[in-house]
DNA sequence: GGCCATGTTTTTGTCTACAATCTGGCGAAA
DNA sequence: TTTCGCCAGATTGTAGACAAAAACATGGCC
């Protein structure tokens, strides 16, 4: 059961959270040989390491001179955040369709688990990145598209989890966020598809903004 | 000017191009003895461009057990279409708020010269495979959204030629096809994107559509 | 002083060899 | 006869060395 990865994946997950955790900021170089000196192995797993990584846009390769970890601007930024909203949209509203009683009964719970640790104060750290992401993985996955599920959980995912973790966002008052995650799961409750999607879109659409003013606000400080 | 590809770039993108036509039908086994012998080289670059395939989710790899040509279910050819569905009914949309008036000329133009080539019965061939897909490039291409070009393009529409080779589809009628690309266009040169995408989606609809009557004929003979 | 040519150094692309893992078939025991 | 285990062949994962290309630094020239 233990399952055991080649070392080609070990490097790529590992090398997966540092970036999402800004360990390895945006612009910096991966060359082989470093990474052999910090993984150890031989140059071929790394290698292939990178073009995992590449695969999931994580890194840019540019052939003859390496990988350097994919620094986005603001334009390109607003370019995915645009895709995300149009794909988790859909997803919403193919989810009011598809998922089954027990699934959103579940979704309920999971609500109910934040408010609970909202009110608790501790809710701070939580619901920005477990909680959130949690909400939104379910609801994606109970589009039942695979392929929808592959694109946002695969590679849109992984971009925001970066730019978040470095911005150390999230939305600034989770209770807020918390109140739009209600009402999108009520939607979807009822089975009001249009509404689940258009609420969808509107939380996302919040999350862009707060994120646009909060590298604003870092561009400023720079 | 010549630009030397690596010999991995130069047996993914042959590969490409032969998973496409279904020279390498879906289920096909990749070994990299197999590559090594048909185009010479080594087994590392042979990795390489099956890794790169298995990037643009042309082909599937397992762990110590090789890569083979997706081959997908209906479910899944649906799910994906689905998301095409989705994306270039953006596309479309932002493409009738963005596109320059010269694009959209050109756009005209390019309809323009489809009709001709239709009505000199040379279009059936060329409609299908070389028009048609020019025209949504096109489109995809003026929604000025760099990643979702990335995703229609470089993801989606691999699959999609694959699957037309394979059934030998594209659009029974081309002049139908044609005439909803000129009502396409026309709601872009107005500046209606609601109308726009609306159009859009009718018309990938459509080809799903028929795509799968030719996929249960298919089917049905085997 | 600035710019281009050039040689050195580093890094990537490729090759060959070896180790680990999977696949398929044979034979022995129930 | 069926099923389990085991052995042989083939295939993938990894290692280390060589070749080619790019980045960098140095020095000469304008």
């Amino acid at each position: 059961m233990a399952e055991k990865p080649t070392l080609a994946e070990k490097v790529f997950s590992e090398l997966t959270i540092a970036i999402e955790r800004g360990e390895l900021p945006p612009g910096t170089k991966l060359s082989e040989q470093m990474l052999v000196e910090r993984f150890g192995g031989s140059r071929a797993p790394m290698r292939e390491a990178i073009q995992k990584l590449e695969a999931r846009n994580l890194v840019a390769r540019i052939p003859h001179a390496g990988a350097r970890v994919v620094s986005l601007s603001l334009d390109e930024l607003k370019d995915i955040y645009e895709v995300r909203l149009e794909l988790e949209g859909m997803a919403c509203r193919l989810a009011a369709l598809r998922m089954s009683d027990t699934e959103i009964a579940e979704l309920q719970g999971l609500l109910q688990a934040h408010a609970a640790s909202i009110a608790a104060e501790q809710g701070q750290s939580y619901y920005q990145s477990a909680g959130d992401l949690d909400f939104h993985y379910r609801i994606i996955k109970g589009s039942q598209n695979s392929r929808l599920h592959q694109m946002l959980c695969g590679d849109l995912y992984h971009i925001v989890r970066m730019y978040r973790y470095q911005t150390s966002t999230g939305h600034k008052r989770p209770g807020q966020a918390l109140q739009e995650h209600q009402r999108i799961v009520e939607a979807i409750a009822n089975r009001d598809a249009e509404l689940a999607e258009l609420l969808m879109r509107r939380h996302i659409q919040a999350s862009l903004t707060n994120l646009e003013t909060l590298l604003a606000a870092q561009e400023g400080r720079a």
